[in-house]
DNA sequence: AGTATCCTGGAACCACGATTCCAGGATGGC
DNA sequence: GCCATCCTGGAATCGTGGTTCCAGGATACT
C-alpha cells in the first residue's frame, strides 16, 4: 500500500449525503460537493466513481443509517400504539427541528423528482417503503394482541394507511408545516384505530 | 395588430406541463419543450418569458384546471363520507391507470423537489393543500351532520389526516403502486373513521 | 399598396454541467 | 534509500444548459 486517503471516506460521503437529501440530485452539482467536502473533483472521482454511484452510496447510507434503525426500533418495540406513538413524534421533531429541519425524508423526495428513473435508486425506495410498512405492522400486531386497537381495525391495512400517513408528513414538513399541527394530526389518525376513541 | 400567433399557447403550455409533471422542473430542458411543442425557441421566450416563469404557469395551469376542478366538486358534494370515498376512488383511478399513470401529483412532485426553493411555487403550494384540506374538512362537517361519522371523530383534524393520505398516495402512486392496493388503503382509513367500522 | 409591427427560424452566445488527464507529491515495502 | 504505487491538485475537455440576437416573412391598419 503506497499511499493512503488523506481523508476520511465517510465523513465525505455524509456531506454529499446532507447536499442531496436537502437539494435533490438534480440540483446538486460536483461542484457543490467539492466546496462542502473540501476535497478535490479526482479524489472524489477515484473514490466514489460518479455522480450517480455518489447518489446511490448516499441514498444507500441515508436509507441504513437514518431510517433503518428507526424502523428498526418500531418494529421491536412490543408496546404496541404507544411505540407507534412514539415513532410518530420522533419523526415529527427530526423533521421540523434541528439541523434536518425543512430537509423532508431523503428517500420521499427522491421518490416524488426525477432520481427515480434510475433503477437502482427505485429498488432501494421499494424496499425502504416495505421495511417502514413491515415496521408498523409489527407494531400494531403487538397492539392487537394487547387489545388496544378499535374493533375491526386489522393491522395490514392499517399500516399501510400509517405509512402513507408518514409519507405525508415527510412531505408537509418541507413546507415548514407546524410540528404541533402534524403531532395533532398525527394523534387524531392515532385515535381512530384506538380501542377507546377521544371523546 | 400586425401578426398573430401560429400557434395555440395553452395547447404549448399544456404540453410544457405534462413534460414538467412527469420529469420535474429541473431534468426537464427547453430543448425538451422545443421538441415536444414542435415551435421554436424564440416564440417560447418570446410567449413565457423563460424556464421559470414557463414552469410557474404550467403549475399554476396544473393547480386551477386539474386539481381545482376536483377539489371544488369534493367541497360542494353534500353527501358526505360517500364524496370522500369517491375523491379518492377518482384519484387512485387517475394516478394508476390512463395517460399520466404513473406521474404523482405535480404539486407534490414540486413540493419534494428543488422547484420548492422558489418563492412563488411555494405560496402556490401553500394554497394547494389548503384547498385540498378545506375541500375534505367540507365533505367531513356534511358527514357530521349526516350522522356518518364515528363519535369522537373530528371534522378539522381527520381532514388534515386524509390531505396527508392522499399526499401519500399519490407519492406511492409514482412507484407504479396497485391500484386495488391503494384502494384498500384508503377504505381501511374510511372505515375506521366511519359511524360503523368494519365488522 | 405601403409600412410599421410583430412572429418565426436558426444560429450564436456564454456559463456551467460532469468527467478526464497529467504532473507533482506522498507513502510503504524491499 | 529506492521505487512502484497510489493520492492529490489543478487545468483542460466536451457536452449541454438557458438565453439572446438578427434576418426574413407575415400581418393588419392607413
Amino acid at each position: 500500500m503506497p499511499d493512503i486517503k488523506h481523508f476520511d471516506p465517510d465523513a465525505a460521503l455524509d456531506t454529499a449525503l446532507r447536499l442531496f437529501w436537502r437539494q435533490g440530485m438534480a440540483t446538486t452539482g460536483i461542484q457543490d460537493i467539492v466546496t462542502a467536502t473540501g476535497l478535490n473533483r479526482s479524489s472524489l472521482y477515484a473514490t466514489f466513481g460518479g455522480k450517480r454511484e455518489l447518489y446511490l452510496a448516499a441514498l444507500k447510507r441515508y436509507v441504513e443509517l437514518r431510517s433503518g434503525p428507526k424502523y428498526r426500533r418500531l418494529a421491536e418495540d412490543g408496546r404496541g400504539l404507544p411505540a407507534v406513538a412514539d415513532f410518530f413524534d420522533g419523526l415529527i421533531a427530526a423533521r421540523c427541528s434541528g439541523e434536518h429541519a425543512g430537509w423532508g425524508c431523503m428517500a420521499v423526495n427522491a421518490q416524488a423528482g426525477a432520481e427515480y428513473g434510475d433503477f437502482e435508486v427505485r429498488a432501494l425506495l421499494e424496499r425502504h417503503h416495505q421495511d417502514l410498512r413491515d415496521a408498523l405492522r409489527a407494531a400494531l400486531v403487538a397492539a392487537e394482541e394487547r387489545g388496544q386497537l378499535a374493533p375491526g381495525v386489522d393491522p395490514g391495512p392499517t399500516a399501510d394507511v400509517l405509512a402513507l400517513l408518514a409519507h405525508g408528513v415527510n412531505l408537509r414538513s418541507r413546507a415548514g408545516a407546524d410540528a404541533r399541527a402534524l403531532r395533532a394530526t398525527v394523534t387524531s389518525a392515532l385515535d381512530s384505530i384506538g380501542r377507546s376513541p377521544a371523546v
